[in-house]
DNA sequence: ACTCCCACGATCAAAGCGCG
DNA sequence: CGCGCTTTGATCGTGGGAGT
């Protein structure tokens, strides 16, 4: 021990200068020692939260909306349609899809299709590329959807995004696999994908969930990996394993434009005849509520308001006036009553 | 007086379960 | 399939008690 020899050293973590008084003396105080474990574990669990959401990203593109979410930016040819998505807006594009799911309801297990996520801005429109975001998509009944073909503004820059501007590296070509399509749109969006995913809760497929059971009941899983979910299916009932298979009738077009209208344009006047004409089958004020509209009239009314709405959520030209009565003279301001 | 250690509750993510 | 609810597991800050 050279006591007398004095030696100066820097603290590796506050820099400043201080001398040892024995050998492994790493920091000029206990001050700075606890610090540095403080860096050293949060290093650590950064770490291990990167490894957490590496796990799960290799999972995303196995689950339903990961493979949707592919299939879209293939389509559109660029990550660049995911511009502006934050956090929660990833996580209502998800509610978005789901609810279109529900809405349309299954058949057989598979969903019926009786309405999509019909892009505003077209996907592929004159100017750009339609955004893949909650803004731009609306749930509508297919029929509408694919009646509508591209359509689009160029005065609606917040929906789409314009070809000149798409950069290269951004761009995607149709022989990639989902897991490059993916990391793209994660390197493109950087944080706020991470952010995303750590909240998105991954779920077992139904796929996956039976070839688990199947195991348990001995079957061998190098038999199983191959088999779709109808051969999947067989085997559990063989093995007396409960299937669910989801069957339920699609949702009305007016409850699903109600819903859509209070999404996208909350204050319009349009919402607000919509909501009365929902709710005035229960009604036991009728009378003081219809104003220009006769009771007789009520459900075609109601058929002309639900095609304005989708094309107003479209924002296509819309009519306000139905048989020479405008929108504003359907009720009087007199509050709906429930009969019950 | 100070460090070390562990219990404790709060919080959040992940997995499991049951239902329609 | 999608949802709500429960269980399990990991992490983190606080604080008291034991030991030096």
């Amino acid at each position: 021990m050279g006591k007398s020899v004095q030696i100066s050293v820097a603290c590796p973590v506050c820099a400043g200068a201080f001398s040892p008084t024995r050998s492994g003396h790493l920091y000029c105080s206990e001050t700075c020692r606890k610090r540095h474990h403080k860096q050293e574990k949060a290093k650590e669990t950064k770490v291990k939260k990167a490894r957490r959401i590496a796990a799960k990203f290799k999972k995303l593109s196995t689950t339903p909306f990961g493979k949707y979410l592919v299939r879209e930016l293939k389509r559109a040819g660029s990550v660049e349609v995911l511009r502006g998505h934050t956090k929660t807006s990833l996580g209502s594009l998800v509610k978005l899809r789901t609810r279109c799911n529900t809405v349309s309801g299954y058949d057989e297990g598979k969903p019926r299709g009786t309405y999509e996520l019909s892009h505003i801005y077209a996907a592929q429109g004159e100017h750009g590329l339609g955004r893949l975001h909650p803004k731009n998509l609306v749930i509508a009944p297919r029929a509408f959807n694919r009646s509508i073909g591209a359509a689009g503004s160029d005065d609606w820059l917040d929906l789409y995004v314009d070809y000149p501007l798409l950069e290269n590296n951004w761009k995607l070509t149709p022989d990639m696999t989902a897991e490059q399509v993916l990391k793209l749109a994660r390197k493109y969006l950087k944080e706020p994908f991470d952010d995303w995913l750590s909240s998105f809760t991954i779920t077992a497929s139904q796929q996956q969930t039976l070839i688990k059971k199947l195991i348990e009941q001995g079957y061998k899983q190098s038999n199983l990996i191959g088999l779709d979910l109808d051969e999947l299916k067989e085997l559990a009932a063989n093995a007396e394993i409960e299937v669910y298979t989801a069957d339920s009738d699609s949702e009305g077009a007016f409850a699903v434009l109600c819903e859509e209208l209070a999404r996208q344009t909350p204050n319009s006047e349009l919402l607000s005849m919509a909501l009365i004409l929902k709710g005035i089958r229960w009604a036991s004020n009728i009378d003081d509520v219809l104003f220009r509209l006769k009771e007789k009239d009520i459900k075609a009314a109601t058929e002309f308001v639900c095609e304005q709405g989708w094309r107003r959520l479209h924002r296509m030209q819309c009519e306000s006036e139905w048989h020479g009565i405008p929108l504003n003279e359907f009720f009087t301001g007199n509050p709906l009553e429930s009969e019950i």
